[in-house]
DNA sequence: CCCTGATTCGC
DNA sequence: GCGAATCAGG
């Protein structure tokens, strides 16, 4: 694949949008995310604004020269962050909790997580997560179950049980009962 | 482990 | 210029 215009633009307004760099990578198609993070270097593009902390600039020190090549995994390279925020953390200090921390039950949560799902929204739902679904999915608080799935698989070990339950296993109710 | 961006350097 | 491999971090 080629860096079209069309394509650079793309990526510039992505980027700009703060979707990261394997997002972008898969609208674009047929590149990596390490082609879009390399463009967007080339570009310029790169230090999203990240609340820059204090005045101290990221200063990056330019690595010596140095003999070991790409892949020397034992070859330490020298740390050359000029300044780690240590100063701007310092100066936020936290201040004291004003409020109780309240154990938020909803009903909800003590049905759904009575499996102990990960509880995950759709946007952090991976492939190879559980995509049984817990709520209401026009409710802001739906999620999906999120366990471990085998890539490909839709559902966790648990609920693809539950999903696949044979007719004839039904009969007299051997299972629990589908709460979740 | 999943992910993130950053960097180097052979191509 | 490109991007895989790698690093460092969350």
């Amino acid at each position: 694949m080629q860096w079209t215009d069309e394509r650079v633009e793309l990526l510039k307004k992505r980027w700009a949008d703060g979707l990261s760099a394997s997002q972008i990578a898969a609208e674009l198609g047929g590149v990596t995310r390490n082609a879009v993070i390399g463009k967007v270097h080339r570009l310029g593009l790169s230090g999203r604004v990240k609340a820059q902390p204090s005045g101290v600039a990221r200063l990056r020190v330019k690595p010596a020269p140095t003999t070991a090549r790409r892949g020397a995994p034992s070859a330490p390279r020298e740390h050359v962050y000029a300044s780690h925020g240590g100063a701007a953390l310092q100066a936020v200090a936290q201040p004291q909790a004003r409020v109780m921390p309240q154990p938020r039950v909803t009903p909800i949560e003590l049905v759904e997580t009575q499996f102990a799902c990960e509880r995950v929204t759709i946007m952090e739902l991976r492939e190879n997560m559980c995509r049984w679904p817990l709520g209401d999915p026009s409710q802001t608080d739906f999620r999906f179950c999120g366990g471990r799935s085998s890539p490909g698989d839709a559902y966790c070990s648990h609920h693809a049980q539950i999903a696949y339950q044979p007719a004839n296993d039904r009969r007299r109710d051997r299972r629990p009962a589908i709460a979740h």
